[in-house]
DNA sequence: CTAGGGTTAG
């Protein structure tokens, strides 16, 4: 018998089932399921029984910290403890395959909810809309939005939110402002989320003039912008190159209390240091770090990069192990960051070998990383080891294609650098016109108008077959 | 179940 447990776990009676299952959904939100299932076993030992929110709860954190596998597996405890499931179960399951991009799961789990008598709610509705559009299924998401006002499920202004974030996603950004338009005629009454989800596609797709007439818009319908719309404005800025009114933004949004977390100033130090405003950008840190703000991975990746723009090195390494120290793991970014400060102070074999490390350690391959190796092997003058880091490369992007066709520009080799060119057409990736310009300009200017003329063609049907 | 932050080329 467990001595430590509280009182309140040994009578059997509706307060204990509910306090039982406060406790697991605070251990579930700290991430301590081991902790949760030993706190059940005790408790059914103790005569008090788990009910079906205790294990919707522990569903939702299986899917969250574990597996889906593992989250699916309660179904059947479930049954054992001669429980019926939920909407509440099957709606979290069908969140949880969407965690994990199983989409063929969250029909299947809809199909067998359906079978099993339980109906479906508007979560339901607006969980399976949203798994179809973040996996590029606009039409499905679009029949389930129908069988919702068909059904007898009014849906909830989290339903419209999610029907015009995912047509931004495909990028419908037109057509998703008609549909609020639409919906506006129609009564609806718009929120701020709905708000923010516009602007932010509208930055995003570079139509910066549209968001801040939506953002007017907001105020006037009497709505208060929050962190979030912020943020995103400030992002707005940075993307257009707008840094003096990006950071009016950032003085609006503290004046207005919004920067109480590491968002606001992850945006404002980032945009600081890619312009090279490394003194305000550390200002920015060091108010952050005043002023007690939490750091997570994305804040550390942000202080790692400012460090290495400014070649300090040791201290970027200083602020990887005080992450781990913290027990936060260092992602993709962490490793390309690195990677790239290296290269930047001319450690090529240092890049080399963190990069190989990454490989024996099981870090899955990371093509920004290798981008910037490559890049790092060209401006140390390394053409060919370049070349066959290039050639070695199981996956190659847009970067990629532009190194090596700005390297091979440098040293005028513009025959290569026109035969890169082409394959990135022909894998249908779009070429950044400064690469394009330098190979074409480059041709022509040592005597090659036919074979430049020809590439200019090439170039033009290619981006005729992209529309 | 929806909305914000971090990496590489020019």
């Amino acid at each position: 018998m467990n001595s430590k447990l509280p009182t309140y776990f040994h009578n059997s009676s509706k307060l204990s089932i509910k306090l039982l299952n406060i406790s697991i959904s605070s251990l579930c939100k700290t991430q301590q399921i081991d902790k949760a299932e030993v706190i059940i076993i005790d408790a059914i030992r103790l005569g008090n029984f788990p009910n079906i929110v205790t294990y919707n709860t522990l569903i939702a954190a299986y899917t969250r910290f574990v597996s889906f596998d593992a989250a699916y597996s309660i179904l059947s405890r479930i049954k054992e403890a001669g429980l019926t499931p939920n909407v509440v179960t099957y709606n979290s399951l069908i969140a949880g395959a969407s965690r994990y991009s199983r989409l063929p799961q969250c029909s299947e789990l809809f199909q067998q909810m359906i079978q099993l008598g339980i109906y479906p709610d508007v979560w339901t509705y607006n969980t399976l809309m949203h798994v179809f559009f973040v996996n590029g299924r606009p039409h499905e998401a679009n029949k389930i939005f129908s069988d919702c006002f068909g059904g007898n499920i009014l849906p909830c202004t989290i339903t419209f939110n999610i029907m015009i974030n995912g047509l931004c996603r495909m990028g419908y950004i037109s057509n998703a402002v008609r549909f609020f338009r639409n919906l506006q005629e129609n009564g609806f009454k718009p929120k701020v989320e709905t708000y923010n989800i516009l602007i932010h596609w509208l930055c995003k797709s570079g139509r910066g003039g549209k968001a801040w007439k939506i953002l007017k818009e907001l105020e006037e319908m009497g709505h208060v912008p929050n962190a979030i719309t912020y943020t995103t404005m400030m992002k707005c800025c940075f993307r257009s190159k707008k840094i003096e009114k990006g950071f009016e933004v950032f003085m609006e949004m503290k004046s207005k209390g919004y920067t109480f977390d590491s968002y606001g100033y992850c945006t404002v130090i980032s945009a600081l240091a890619k312009v090279g405003l490394i003194k305000e950008a550390n200002v920015c840190i060091e108010e952050m770090i005043r002023n007690g703000i939490g750091l997570d991975l994305v804040s550390y990746n942000t202080l790692i990069n400012v460090n290495c723009k400014e070649g300090k090195l040791e201290t970027a390494l200083q602020l990887v192990d005080d992450l781990g120290k913290c027990g936060i793991e260092s992602d993709q970014y962490t490793h390309t960051i690195l990677v790239n400060g290296m290269c930047k102070v001319g450690d090529i074999d240092g890049a080399e070998r963190y990069l190989k490390r990454m490989e024996m350690t099981g870090v899955k391959s990371n093509l920004a990383a290798c981008n910037c190796l490559i890049f790092g092997l060209w401006k140390a003058g390394q053409i060919e080891y370049a070349m066959k880091v290039f050639e070695n490369l199981e996956q190659k992007d847009e970067f990629t294609y532009t190194v090596m066709i700005h390297g091979l520009c440098k040293q005028k080799m513009f025959f290569p650098a026109a035969g890169i060119l082409r394959s990135c057409l022909m894998e249908g990736m779009k070429v950044v016109r400064s690469a394009k310009w330098a190979v074409i300009s480059g041709l022509r200017a040592s005597g090659y108008r036919r074979e430049a003329d020809n590439l200019l063609a090439t170039i033009q049907t290619a981006n005729c077959l992209r529309c």
